[in-house]
DNA sequence: GACCGTTACCTCGGAAAGCGAGGTAGCGCA
DNA sequence: TGCGCTACCTCGCTTTCCGAGGTAACGGTC
């Protein structure tokens, strides 16, 4: 009747640019550590799609929240590494209010709970 | 650099099907109740549109979480009544622990914070 | 009785963004 | 030579949201 893993997919919709924001609050990464990082936060419920996470990073990159620069990788191929500038610190504080307020709504419907931050 | 309408739009993806079961297990009600109802308990955060509601409310239909009648309006046009089934109570919890495990990995990876319910 | 505003339902087209599959490339190792 | 891993990227498909538009019944106003 519901097919979780659908669902799933699309709850993750308009989060990815939050949860890669918030990864690079660490520091320079490149992408396939944003997604390691990101699946061991999350105790492995989300593992971002490459087909998803690239697209994001340029989009964060062309809107001008990230820089990026090529590396070579030691023993590997080249790495494009991320980093959060200052207005890609301010997105990140104004995605995590839209976040607190989203989530907060869901949990007065969906829960009935007085809010709460 | 962030549209918050835009973004407000794809984070909702997903949760509807969990806002409209919830808002029915207080008991029958009609398409713009339910809209009401899910705007007046988020304080006005939420108000899903008819474009996304009714094409909902069919889907849940079509799964057997839902049951609907139509009943002469009193004093205005027909209305379609729609109450949980027993399919759509079982709908409505699985969709909630979904939510709760979702809401939980978005708030680790965004936040750094232990898990909590 | 013609018209408008409100309630209520529905449908259509467009946009956004995730996913999976596929492609490229460099390196190490058998 | 070929396999496997890391790493990047792109393409097409799907889902589901929104806004705009359409239908209809009723009450009130001129």
């Amino acid at each position: 009747m519901f097919d979780a893993k659908r669902i799933q997919a699309q709850l993750m919709k308009g989060t990815l640019p939050l949860l890669v924001l918030a990864t690079l609050r660490d520091g320079e990464l490149h992408g396939y550590e944003i997604v390691r990082r990101i699946r061991e936060r999350s105790s492995g419920a989300f593992t971002p799609s490459e087909g998803s996470l690239y697209p994001t990073l340029h989009r964060l990159e062309a809107e001008g929240a990230l820089e990026a620069a090529w590396r070579a990788g030691d023993g590997g191929p080249r790495r494009r590494y991320y980093r959060l500038t200052r207005g890609g610190l301010a997105a990140l504080e104004r995605a995590e209010r839209e976040w607190t307020t989203f989530a907060g709504g869901v949990r007065r419907v969906a829960f009935g709970e007085a809010f709460d931050a």
